[in-house]
DNA sequence: CGACGATTTGAATAGGATCAATGGGAGTGG
DNA sequence: CCACTCCCATTGATCCTATTCAAATCGTCG
C-alpha cells in the first residue's frame, strides 16, 4: 500500500474517529490493490471475507436470481461495501465488480470484528453507516415499487444534476446498460424512456444528456427526499 | 408498563446483552401502550423521537410517493422498527400502522443513543439488528426487481408454508390487499396470481391457502436463501 | 335484514419485456 | 489513415404482465 493512501481512508467518515493504534491494526493486513474494469471482485453467495473499500474507480452491486440479473447499487470513492456481510460473518447477498479501473482496498473481516468489540468510536461510526446503508436500500426499495421507470429515469437525473452542480449538462457516469439495471428496466426501456422525457427537456447526446427544461422535468418527477436524498 | 412484560422485552436480542443497570435506564422512561387495529403510530418525515417495539399483536410498515402507497414490511412481536432512524436522529422513511390489536413499547430515542455510547454489548447487539434489517432490505429489493409477482407470491407462501410447520395449510396472517402492497402488486393481480397457482396446487378459502403440489409450487418458485430467508 | 368493505371477475388499457434488425462509434489490425 | 469488427445503443413490432375501471359477489357486523 502506497503511504499517501492511507490518510485518505483515514478520513473515510467509518475510520474517522477511531484511536491511532486500532487504525493501525485493521490496516496493517489490509491490502490494496488495481483492478482493471469489468473484474469480479465477488460472488453473491460466497462467506465475508474482506471488507472492501473503493478507493478509487468505481464498482457495480449486482445479483442474480432465477437467471436473470439486476444492479442494486454503484459505489463510488471513497466508501465502503457489504460491510453488513461482514459484520454478521454471513455470506454475501450481492456481487460487485469493477466498472473503470478502480483501487480496492481489502481488509480481513476478522480484523474488522476485532477492532470494532474494542474501540467505541469505530463502532459507533459503524452503526452510523449501516444506518445509512439501510436507508438507502429502503429508498431504493420505495422508488422501485412506487414509481413507473420513466420516473425513476427521470428522478435519477435531478439528482446527477445536483451532484454534477445544477449546470444543465448531466454526464452519465456508467453506462446505459448499466443505468437500466441499475433504474430496473431494460436498455431498450431507457432508450423508450429517453425519449419520453424529451419533451421535458431532455436532449441525449451519448453520456451528455442535457437538462433544459429542469422546472418541467421536475414537475414530472415529483423528487422526494423521503425517497432520493441519499446518505441521510 | 406491567411487570411481567419487562422479561419478554429483555429477551429480544437487541436488549440480551447489555447490563441490568443500562436496562434500566433504557426502559424507566419508556412506556407501552395499547392500540386498536389500523391507527397510524409514526408518519414518514416525523423525527424520530422513540424506538418502537411490537410487543403484542402487528404492525404494518408502508410508504407514500406521488400518492401512491406501498407495504415495505410487516413487524411481528417481538421486534423493533425504524431503529435506523433512531441512531441517525433523522426523519423516518417510513410510517406504521397497527394491522391487529397491538400492545406497542416506546423507548425515547435519546435514551437508546445514550446508552448505545456506553454500553459495548448494545452497541454489539445494534450493530446485528441493523446488519440483519439491511440485508432483509437487500433481499426485497432483489424480490422486487428480479421476480414477477406470481413468483413472488409463490415464494412468499413457500416461506409461509416453512414457518407455519410445513402442514399443507397456510393461513394468511394479514389480509389480501394487505399482501398485495407487500408483494408489490395490486389486490386484483393478487386474486389473478392465485388463480395462476392453482394449477400448482394452491387451493384458496379465504384466508386459509391450501398447498397440494409443493414440489410443483417449489420448482415455479425456485425460492433462492441469498433472496428469501429472513434474519440471516 | 341491510350496509359496507373486501374480494373476485371481466374488459380495456398501459407499462415493460422480448425478439429482431439497424445504426453508430471505439478500438484493432493492416 | 482507413477498413473491419464488435459491442452498445436505438428503433420497430409484438407479446406479456400488470394496472385501471367497472361490476358482481361474498362476508361480516351492526
Amino acid at each position: 500500500m502506497r503511504p499517501d493512501d492511507l490518510p485518505v481512508i483515514r478520513e473515510l467518515e467509518l475510520f474517522a474517529g477511531m484511536a491511532e493504534d486500532n487504525f493501525e491494526e485493521v490496516m496493517r493486513p489490509a491490502y490494496l490493490q488495481r483492478f482493471p474494469p469489468q473484474v469480479e471482485l465477488i460472488a453473491e453467495g460466497d462467506a465475508a471475507d474482506f471488507l472492501h473499500v473503493v478507493v478509487e474507480g468505481s464498482v457495480e452491486l449486482f445479483a442474480h436470481d432465477n437467471g436473470r440479473e439486476t444492479t442494486l447499487a454503484i459505489i463510488h470513492p471513497v466508501a465502503t461495501f457489504i460491510l453488513a456481510a461482514v459484520l454478521r460473518d454471513a455470506p454475501y447477498l450481492m456481487s460487485a465488480r469493477t466498472l473503470a479501473p478502480s483501487r480496492i482496498l481489502m481488509i480481513p473481516s476478522e480484523n474488522v470484528r476485532a477492532v470494532f468489540e474494542r474501540d467505541a468510536e469505530f463502532a459507533r461510526s459503524i452503526v452510523q453507516e449501516l444506518s445509512i446503508r439501510y436507508r438507502d436500500m429502503a429508498k431504493s426499495l420505495k422508488n422501485q415499487k412506487l414509481r413507473t421507470s420513466v420516473e425513476r429515469l427521470a428522478n435519477y437525473l435531478l439528482r446527477e444534476y445536483e451532484e454534477q452542480g445544477t449546470t444543465g449538462i448531466v454526464n452519465l457516469a456508467i453506462d446505459k446498460k448499466t443505468l437500466a439495471a441499475l433504474l430496473g428496466m431494460t436498455p431498450e426501456n431507457l432508450s423508450r424512456a429517453f425519449n419520453t422525457l424529451a419533451p421535458y427537456g431532455v436532449i441525449v447526446d451519448g453520456a451528455k444528456i442535457s437538462l433544459t427544461k429542469v422546472p418541467d422535468l421536475r414537475q414530472l418527477a415529483k423528487p422526494n427526499p423521503l425517497t432520493d436524498d441519499p446518505g441521510t
